[in-house]
RNA sequence: GCGCCCGUAGCUCAGUGGAUAGAGCGCCCGCCUCCGGAGCGGGAGGCCGAAGGUUCGAAUCCUUCCGGGCGCGCCA
């Protein structure tokens, strides 16, 4: 019989707690925190660790220990033949060891669970449309390595929440408005003249290609130039991303933020003067941010009558706010950081609910040479680029490394020690698991497959190896809620390693193919399935392959 | 001066209230009759920047300080 898999068995371990839980504290309040359920440091501390029990004490005013000899009670009464048996230890911890039933139950739900493994439940408030922006660089030059981070995150956050149910627009902000794109269009004609371009122009060969590719960049009008090149700028950087295993749903020009009638700015302009919240000031436009934790007030329109930057990034979360989104999420780099507070702020003027917007800040990625930082500029032409970066190491190799850590610790580059550790990365471990389950499954054939998958069931007695392939298994769907909630993928990268050593142990200590006795090779060509869909899914939510050979 | 991020093993970094703080790389010692050795086992290596505080319990929360990065415009 299939058991249900609307809930997991952890699940249900962890309600069985909370009941028991319940039980003990009666009418009193329940504790502000709400207890652990984890895998305890050591194995001989058991499967399973609670510290409900030490949190029920102030509310109980009882000895911690002895509330965990109750829970335990409860938990035998409530699990039966599920579980071994159960020990109080440390301060207060209630350690669970469970049999080897319930494991098999465990992990036939997991089984069960197909392609949806670890997707779990959108949350409370049901799947939400969110918009996640993100990358919306420049389009005068190519991107850089700080970009490809950003491009990295973006997307596997796009594809957790993705994963996880809800409906995800990805939209990349394109500056094509303003005095960068006039400076490009200078910097385009000038070559297109043979002449060198202005003082604080852009430089790099890319400026040569594209003044090459308008054909006659020196004539004519240097908006239109400006335009025709953010027009080839933007199909480069498509490209590249594309390369890169990213894409947009939406790439949303500012320019178009200032034309029609009343402009989408002069829009925002108004739905913040109904509210009360801008006011005139020396001949300039200005929003009273400071009534939402701003240090300044912040001008919008100057006294020249030209609208700033800030305008229209308010004009755009408008927007954004009027196509229906339940959440806003935007991937900003570290040089952003002192924005944040304003746009929160605007945002809130403009009647938006602090928790609707989300304003991610990506540390720097830093180029290093021989130990020194080395800084990047786009103007000089002086940076490495994500096609270059990609050409050096592979995307693969490229997303792991950007994606491996967290989004608010700087990165160190170093492309010399990059290139050469690229054998070395992790990323080559964990395709590796994956090709080698995908060996060992093709060896085994597609019908034996199938055949294990139809007569699974857990042999008497569960090896070591075995349980832990399982329990970590089990922690998958947690991991997944985990890093959305935090915008963490970089813990999936992480886990996604751990699994994959854990599989190798279990590849080492128990044969597949071939198992005795009886119904040992089917139960065990089952953890590969699951093993495979974990590692696949894994690596796919970091937008990065799972081969089935190398 | 003010604000944000960071400080954990030789290096790069995980670890946002639990037990003896972890991984990868590097270093040392072992291991291929066996489903893929891009591997496996073992070892050395830590005052979690410092000092106070909160707590039964702190790398984790609070305060101050020190160090590094990045910002602080009617620029974009």
């Amino acid at each position: 019989m299939v058991p249900s898999t609307a809930t997991s068995a952890l699940d249900e371990l962890r309600d069985a707690l909370s009941e028991t839980a319940a039980e003990l504290r009666g009418e009193r309040p329940a504790p502000s925190q709400a207890p652990t359920l984890e895998r305890p440091p050591r194995a001989e501390l058991g499967d399973y660790s609670t510290n409900a029990a030490m949190l029920l004490a102030p509310v109980l005013k009882a000895a911690p220990r002895q509330i965990a000899e109750q829970l335990g009670e409860g938990l035998v009464a409530r699990l039966g033949d599920q579980l071994d048996h159960v020990e109080v230890a440390g301060p207060g911890f209630l350690n669970v060891f469970l049999a080897d039933a319930w494991y098999a139950d465990a992990v036939a739900r997991v089984l069960a669970a197909g392609d949806a493994v670890g997707a779990g439940e959108p949350g409370e408030a049901g799947p939400l449309r969110i918009n996640v922006e993100f990358v919306s660089a420049n389009p005068t030059g190519p991107l850089h390595v700080g970009h490809a981070r950003n491009a990295a995150y973006g997307d596997a956050l796009s594809r957790l929440l993705s994963f996880l149910g809800h409906e995800v627009h990805r939209e990349f902000y394109v500056n094509d408005n303003g005095s960068q794109v006039r400076k490009f269009g200078e910097s385009l004609q000038a070559h297109g003249r043979g002449e060198p371009p202005p003082a604080d122009g852009y430089q790099g060969d890319y400026v040569a290609e594209i003044a090459a590719a308008i054909g006659d960049a020196g004539d004519g009008d240097p908006e239109a130039v400006a335009r025709r090149g953010i027009e080839l700028m933007l199909e480069r950087l498509r490209t590249t991303l594309a390369t890169f295993r990213v894409d947009f749903d939406t790439w949303f020009s500012e320019r178009d933020l200032h034309v029609g009638e009343p402009s989408a700015v002069q829009h925002a302009f108004d739905v913040l003067a109904e509210q009360g919240r801008t006011y005139r000031h020396e001949g300039a436009l200005w929003l009273r941010t400071t009534e939402f934790g701003d240090d300044k007030d912040r001008v919008l329109e100057r006294s020249s009558g030209e609208h700033t930057y800030f305008a229209s990034d308010i004009a755009y979360h408008q927007e954004k706010r009027e196509r229906g989104f339940d959440r806003l999420v935007d991937v900003w780099g570290a040089d952003h950081h002192g924005y944040v507070r304003r746009m929160h702020a605007a945002f809130e003027a403009l009647g938006g609910r602090p928790d609707e917007l989300d304003l991610l800040i990506m540390q720097f990625v830093n180029l290093v040479d021989r130990g020194e930082r080395t800084s990047m500029s786009k103007r000089r032409g002086d940076f490495v680029s994500l096609d270059e970066l990609i050409a050096e190491i592979g995307v693969d190799a490229a997303r792991w490394y950007l994606l491996n850590r967290s989004h608010d610790t700087t990165i160190d580059l170093d492309l010399e020690l990059a290139r050469r550790e690229t054998n070395e990365n992790p990323v080559y471990y964990v395709q590796y698991a994956h090709a080698r389950i995908a060996s060992i499954l093709a060896r085994a054939g597609e019908d034996a497959v199938a055949e294990a998958l139809a007569r699974f069931a857990p042999p008497a007695r569960l090896e070591p190896a075995e349980r832990d392939l399982i329990k970590k298994a089990l922690a998958f769907g947690t991991e997944v809620a985990e890093a959305a909630e935090r915008r963490a993928p970089h813990r999936i990268a992480a886990y996604a390693l751990e699994f994959a050593q854990t599989f190798t142990a279990f590849y080492r200590d128990c044969p597949v193919l071939g198992a005795q006795p009886e119904g040992v090779e089917a139960f065990r060509l089952g953890l590969c399935v699951v093993s495979r869909r974990i590692i696949g899914r894994s690596l796919g939510l970091l937008g990065v392959s799972a081969p089935e050979s190398m």
